[in-house]
DNA sequence: GGTCAATACCTTGCGCGCAAAATAATTGCC
DNA sequence: GGCAATTATTTTGCGCGCAAGGTATTGACC
């Protein structure tokens, strides 16, 4: 039997493997922030633009749907972030073609630009932490390992072993 | 020289740590939601409560500065929270004795009581992932090791060694 | 070929997360 | 004692993060 004053292991923050993923997160979004500051984006515009420089060359324009996929934001997160990447003129929205329903994203010159600016920030913020390459290969992979597992087991999943 | 158009794989979201960091913390959050539902808490609230509980049975009422450090959120953060806390008669607030700038948190009995509701969650969350124990520790490990390292270089950090 | 479910996206509402500025009490210093 | 610097907390403003609900287009089924 547990009584409420015996000491509870489970419940103390600093045995909290959540509250360190928690913390470390918000501290890495801060630490980008003095980064992007320069390319006047926040850390999940960036995230947008990663994914569509990434697509710029092969596909040209992306639906939202892929977006939200590559960047692991929901439509209701990136709708107002993309308003904003349009009024900085760094994006273009189109109708789809051959799907009315569809929105597809474009880069502007300007938005294709500043990827050269965007080359540095990768390195400078591993070097801000003193991980080696292999802890931070084995920490992105568990990351990957909670983000999967969690998802998989949310409360609207319907296809939880795909 | 790098031009445009040649691949950079440290801009690439697939080989990004922080995109992985980033995406596991908030699927984690929403994990949470659910269990925390029947408490009527947030995560953050739930990490505020999980402070106030452990320094219960020693302290009894904690000054803000002290929530700030356990929970690591900001104090502006905070602010809303324990108003929010406050609302749900969870907590109490009062003037501290010596320092009258202090504000201290102390839990009521129903706040003191929602201890045993949550005791179980910790290893619910951790049944929801496929990490072994090692696994957890060593994730927990190096996003304490990230926390650190890039709190230290964080543009307001006066003190990097400390 | 019309109805109905699914799909793509948007809107609303609320709770953070945090920088910056404001407020108020305290301490240090002369 | 008086005044400046410091400290504890709150306020403001903006940008997410996301659940829930809405709209419009598409596809499937009878």
């Amino acid at each position: 039997m547990t009584t409420v004053t015996e000491p509870c292991t489970a419940l103390l923050l600093r045995n909290q493997l959540c509250h360190s993923l928690y913390s470390a997160s918000n501290a890495m979004v801060r630490a980008y922030r003095p980064l992007l500051e320069p390319l006047g984006l926040t850390y999940p515009q960036y995230l947008v633009m990663l994914a569509l420089w990434e697509h710029d060359a092969a596909a040209g324009k992306v639906p939202i749907k892929q977006l939200v996929e590559d960047t692991r934001l929901d439509s209701g997160t990136l709708t107002p972030i993309l308003k904003r990447l349009e009024q900085k003129e760094l994006i273009l929205r189109c109708k789809g073609i051959d799907d009315e329903r569809q929105w597809l994203i474009g880069l502007t010159p300007v938005g294709r630009s500043l990827r050269e600016q965007a080359s540095e920030i990768p390195l400078k913020l591993f070097c801000m932490t003193s991980l080696t390459l292999e802890q931070a290969q084995a920490l992105k992979q568990a990351a990957e390992q909670i983000y999967h597992d969690v998802l998989r087991q949310a409360p609207g999943a319907e296809n939880p072993n795909q």
